[in-house]
RNA sequence: GGGGGUUUAGCUCAGCUGGGAGAGCAUCUGCCUUACAAGCAGAGGGUCACAGGUUCGAGCCCUGUAGUCCCCACCA
């Protein structure tokens, strides 16, 4: 029993049915198919915070496009599937399934809370592929990977063993970024930097030996408790006679050194510095240079350590205000200026970070960076669009070296080992390390990676590496990386040098940048502002074919977009146009009908459009070609809408009401173009093309499993397609003068056309009774007319006789402003080609076309001065 | 302090390697024409931020200016 189409267009009637049948016959299957090309997207689905947001969606569209199109075209198309990739924002949920279940890590132990992390992850993952799945996402679920699975696993202690035996991993005492409240060292990437407003505290320090003071200015006075030293310039004047003396440090009167270095600029405050090597960055660099002790001041939550009992325990702030008041009855405050600086914060939880010098792992750069760099110059990876580029280079051309270890107990364990015994530190692959040297069990690490230092790995660790696999040597490396120019450096840049490190490949060939979803205000989508929309409640109003067409229609790559409802619901409209329109051709089907492809007698109107929905295949495939996914769903929309819908249908309309051969070949023809238009269309609406391929075909086929439409060479009805435009222009002509005169489409006229033409226009004259109101037609080279409105075209004169309507003023006025439009034309077009430059130096073919173009606006002229003379006679 | 994006109709945005400015929404007019009022037919509306330059020709390329947004950067 053959399905019908419902007579209103309601997604929600049939979505998860074709999601489900498409799931079932294995539609999104990628295989290893010598025969096939192999197309590889790389994108792992968003996070697992469980809660997909619209940035996921823009994601998930524009790489299930490009999947749908290559899987149509004849590749073995494969979106890498898996879930991970932001550890940390797990962890929030991990730790909320916890409480629940009222258990703590300590009750588990590292291994067991492991165990049941990876569940509890695993949980949340699905989650949110079931909501992906709504969005209509093609991915191959079956082959969905954790980074935290075995494989990746084995992946990540395999690259991280391989770089520490290649000196490309240390272990070492650095200065690092550190988050009090994640209680973790965070890698340069991940450290915000905004602006706050702050103060200046100038303070005084006492010069030893001596009545004067040094005057300097700090914008965190409670670091002062770690001072090792006070800088100066060395080229600086003032200063010169005090360097290599001593100051004292009020509050712990601590002698230090006044020291010189090139850091310190004269003219910024007082040219004098002071130097806490343990909690900042920049005075750790100078400390380095000047071998100054490092005294450390706070523990990991930042309150004051227990060595300063006054301000003990105290959180940093709070200790900042005492030191201050302390230093103000001391006479060390000189004074308060307000201030605004730049402050890190944690990209995930907003506080401070605390610059605090710590043994943590890193990844040197340099080496990796430059094959990275090469790469890309090389042309071996480009990013769409290009300008990405540039910002790729600049940060892996200032890159310092990474920062993997982090202090969460969430994520890859560092394959380090220590013994308690004897001191020794291994790195290994095995479990269970037995120290080499006096063979006691060894403690392994406690810290984890990086996130990032595993995501690096996903275009080859979820194939199956280090195993050599069939899948790893046919899809890698692999074609596009969709993904939005925020995680440019913590992903893209991590998987091009790991790429490059571990297969000697690059991991992609293209990077498709796309940019953020902004309110409507243009805002930043965030959960504090609560301005977030929910694609889910969005499918569930409009449906998911309504906001993919949303997300990959009127945006242009890299550059941000408002969401905005109506924009949705212009989609939606759309869904619903072609909805009707099928049904319009259904109804009128035989039960019996079944498409056996173009007629042998066309008409002039069929070719038309089969000429124009050529054009438009070899168009689109242009654009997908080029990334230009909003522009090919643009001409798409164009042509079902105005093309097939607004004219071809009702020029066809005539046709089915006078039935018979005509009939039935109009029939074919629009089967035809409605079945190679949902194909078209499928990658970006692919719900509602299925349905409607499913009632169109009998449900003998699937819309997925069928190939694309491309340009036919051997179609080329253009000389056909330029004839009709002429009866469009007329009809339009028509139209136009009956709206200006106020005639009203139910009063019909007669319409007498003169034409060089005549047979062009009798033979298309029901259009002309359908579509532009008219009684009868009649046409010939010279016509008898009075008492007639004018509708001229480059091609015709056509005359509406209307008696009493027609007013000789006002026709000759309308065709006056007519004339002066024409007029405009011809002189622009006549003064273009009097132009000797232009005809020396523009190419032929712009050249004839101009011409042709001046013919034609010469013609419409004459034509339209002959009925102004009439009119004046 | 560097770098980049952006500035086009009332609003939101397209505009492919330079060849007479486009869409959706909004506005105005007329239509329930048997697929669709989530629609149909018409209409109005733009010195393409500003100033120079290159070119036969610039929204598009070059230089500068301004507004706006973002990224990067160790100025205490």
């Amino acid at each position: 029993m053959a399905k019908e189409l419902a007579k209103s267009y309601n997604p929600k009637d049939f979505e998860d049915r074709i999601y489900a049948a498409w799931n079932d016959n294995g539609c999104f299957r990628a295989e290893v198919d010598e025969k096939k090309t192999p197309y590889t997207i790389v994108i792992p689905p968003p996070n697992i915070t469980g809660q997909l947001h619209m940035g996921h969606a823009l994601d998930e569209t524009l790489q299930d496009i490009l999947i749908r199109w290559k899987r149509m075209s004849g590749y073995s198309a494969l979106w890498l599937p898996g879930t991970d990739h932001a550890a940390i924002a797990t962890e929030a949920k991990i730790v909320e399934a916890m409480r629940k279940e009222g258990v703590t890590k300590e009750d588990l132990g590292r291994d067991g809370f492991m165990e049941r992390a990876w569940e509890w992850k695993k949980q949340y993952g699905g989650r949110i592929c079931e909501q992906l799945k709504k969005l209509g996402s093609s991915c191959d679920w079956s082959r969905e990977r954790f980074t935290m699975d075995e494989g990746c696993s084995k992946a990540v202690k395999e690259v991280f063993v391989k770089y520490y035996e290649k000196g490309l991993i240390y272990r070492g005492e650095r200065i690092i970024n550190w988050c009090p409240k994640c209680k973790t060292s965070l890698s340069d990437a991940e450290v915000t930097y905004e602006d706050q407003a702050g103060h200046f505290w100038h303070l005084r320090y006492k010069i030893k030996d001596s009545d004067g003071y040094l005057e300097l200015a700090t914008t965190r006075p409670e670091t002062l408790l770690g001072d090792t030293a006070v800088a100066v310039n060395p080229n600086d004047e003032r200063y010169k006679d005090l360097v290599g003396k001593m100051v004292i440090l009020p509050l712990v009167h601590r002698e230090i050194p006044i020291v010189a270095d090139d850091y310190v600029e004269m003219d910024f405050g007082t040219g004098v510095v002071k130097i806490t090597p343990a909690h900042d960055p920049n005075d750790f660099e100078v400390g380095l240079r000047h071998k100054l002790p490092i005294i450390n001041v706070m523990n990991d939550d930042a309150t004051i350590v227990e060595d300063y009992p006054k301000y003990a325990g105290l959180d940093r702030y709070e200790a900042r205000k005492a030191i201050v008041a302390d230093l103000e009855a001391e006479g060390a405050l000189v004074k308060i200026e307000e201030y605004s600086h730049n402050v890190g914060t944690c990209y995930r939880c907003g506080t401070t970070v605390e610059p605090k010098v710590s043994t943590q792992w890193f990844v040197k750069m340099q080496p990796l960076a430059q094959p990275a760099i090469d790469a890309v110059k090389n042309g071996d990876t480009k990013f769409v669009p290009e300008r990405f580029d540039k910002i790729y280079f600049h940060w892996l051309e200032n890159i310092r070296d990474w920062c993997i270890s982090r202090q969460i107990w969430w994520g890859h364990q560092i394959p380090a080992f220590y013994c308690d015994e004897c001191g020794e530190m291994i790195v290994t692959k095995e479990d269970g390390a037995v120290c080499p040297k006096c063979g006691k069990p060894m403690r392994q690490d406690p810290d984890t990676l990086d996130t990032w230092f595993s995501s690096a790995l996903w275009p080859f660790s979820t194939l199956g590496w280090p195993e050599k696999t069939a899948d790893l040597d046919y899809f890698y490396p692999t074609n596009t990386l969709v993904t939005g120019y925020d995680i440019i450096f913590f992903w893209v840049i991590r998987m091009m040098f790991s790429g490059l490190e571990n297969m000697g490949k690059v991991p992609f060939d293209t990077v498709l940048i796309h940019g953020l979803v902004r309110d409507a205000q243009g805002r930043k989508m965030s959960k504090s502002l609560g301005n977030g929309i929910d694609p889910l409640e969005v499918i569930d109003e409009y449906g998911a074919d309504a906001l993919r067409f949303m997300l990959a229609t009127g945006n242009s790559p890299g550059n941000d977009m408002r969401y905005i409802d109506d924009k949705v619901k212009a989609a939606r409209n759309f869904a619903n146009k072609l909805w009707n329109a099928s049904r319009f051709i259904m109804m009128n089907l035989p039960e019996d009908f079944e498409f056996k492809g173009l007629p042998e007698k066309l008409e002039i109107e069929d070719k038309w459009l089969i000429n124009k929905f050529n054009l438009l295949a070899k168009e689109v495939g242009e654009n997908l070609d080029k990334y230009e996914l909003g522009i090919a769903s643009q001409k798409i929309y164009d042509f079902i809408w105005d093309i097939y819908c607004d004219w071809y249908i009702e020029l066809t309309k005539p046709r089915i009401q006078a039935g018979g051969e005509s009939k039935a070949s109009a029939q074919a023809v629009l089967v035809w173009a409605m079945q190679g238009m949902l194909k078209l269309l499928h990658p970006f609406m692919p719900f509602i093309t299925e349905e409607i391929w499913q009632v169109l075909t009998n449900e003998k086929s699937m819309i997925i499993l069928e190939t694309y439409p491309t340009y036919d060479s051997n179609i080329d009805y253009s000389a056909e397609e330029k004839s009709f435009e002429k009866i469009i222009s007329a009809i339009k002509a028509v139209r136009n003068t009956r709206t200006e005169m106020n005639v009203p489409p139910s009063v019909k006229a007669k319409l007498i056309i003169e034409t060089d033409e005549p047979e062009l226009y009798t033979s298309c004259a029901a259009f002309f009774e359908k579509l532009a109101s008219a009684s009868s037609v009649e046409a010939g080279a010279s016509v008898e007319h009075e008492n007639c409105a004018n509708a001229v075209t480059d091609s015709a004169r056509i005359f509406i006789p209307m008696d009493e309507l027609v007013d000789k003023e006002k026709e000759i006025a309308r065709l006056e402003k007519e004339k002066a439009k024409v007029q405009k034309d011809l002189d622009f077009l006549s003064g273009k080609l009097n132009n000797p430059g232009f005809v020396a130096k523009a190419p032929a073919q712009l050249i004839e076309a101009e011409k042709a173009k001046l013919a034609k606006a010469e013609e419409k002229m004459a034509k339209i001065e002959q009925s102004i003379a009439a009119f004046k006679a």
